[in-house]
DNA sequence: ACCTGAACACCGTTCAAGT
DNA sequence: ACCTGAACACCGTTCAAGT
């Protein structure tokens, strides 16, 4: 158990590292986190070792929300609606943390990162959900969950560059059609 | 006209650069280019004020070859294969100037980036070329330079992201795929 | 005209010293 | 146990001083 001095300064430290990390991004300078979390940096070091550590704290809720929701969605009637309104959340989700999918693709291949678990979690929800689609001959066969994996990390970044936002949807609905057709033409 | 010895300076920055830029990506360090080049660090500033103005020098000779190749591509007779074809050059030739497309895509709506004339010439390429496949009922007609420009920013960026290089490939079908299928399902 | 490198204000990361 | 902040090795950027 947490010394309650320690729990406090941790709770501290997330709070403020959520909000820093929403106007700043992911690659918010931690030095200034800790100054304004009223912590010294060497606290900040001792809670969160790495990046990836504090990342992964404040992305547990959200991402616990999605492997759940993959859950619901998988008793949904539609297939391809499911899927496809699961990758909607998904990009939304990462969407709400700037600069966070570049870590989380560096990750899902580095069993050592703290994103790995979430991130292998993340495909495994989105591999059945296209899984499903494909069984049911609603999504093109030639693909797994790596691709999808892929396709959500490019989605995701899109959504990140300001001069691309005004097409982000747009383009959602391009590829999802490429998902949801038949294989090559 | 420049002093000779500027003339060398500028010569081996820009060579130094391409090297250092090409293994560290074009987040390099300055500092270190400089170094390497053997010349002050006010020198590389003198020469290149602004890290996009040496990006720019960097890709010159790409981006002419590119919109050349578009050129050529236009008399093409299969405007699908013309497009298509392109947008893999588009995309290789970022390859292999790693982290260089969130600049570009940065500059695109930033007309005081000296990389801002080299990025809309690009998309008004790709733009000619989508343009004819569309006139000739070969790719989807809901779509614009923006949404292509977004598409291999997309492309090249997954490329960039070691744990996704294995799928650019097939991603990269599924998505010219999409273009060249009809609209919505 | 051009070059140099110190100076300034920042980083991330570590670790001895304190309570 | 936990916290602090100095220390170290880096950045990008500017600019006085030199040739």
């Amino acid at each position: 158990m947490m010394r309650t001095d320690a729990k406090k300064n941790y709770d501290q430290l997330l709070s403020v590292a959520r909000q820093v990390i929403a106007e700043e991004g992911a690659d918010a300078s931690l030095r200034d986190i800790a100054r304004k979390a009223g912590v010294g940096l060497g606290t900040l070091y001792r809670h969160f070792p790495t990046r990836e550590v504090l990342l992964e704290a404040l992305l547990r809720t959200g991402f616990d929300g999605l492997t759940e929701r993959a859950g619901e969605l998988e008793r949904c009637n539609d297939a391809a609606a499911a899927l496809v309104g699961w990758l909607r959340e998904a990009i939304a989700m990462t969407h709400d943390h700037k600069g966070v999918i570049a870590p989380m693709v560096a990750a899902i291949a580095d069993e050592n990162s703290a994103l790995h678990g979430a991130c292998v979690g993340l495909r495994a929800a989105g591999a059945r959900l296209l899984d499903r689609a494909q069984k049911e001959g609603l999504a093109r066969p030639d693909m797994d969950g790596n691709d999808l994996f892929a396709l959500i990390s490019a989605l995701a970044w899109l959504a990140d560059q300001p001069p691309l936002v005004p097409r982000a949807d747009h383009v959602f609905g391009i590829i999802t059609s490429a998902i949801l057709t038949g294989p090559t033409r």
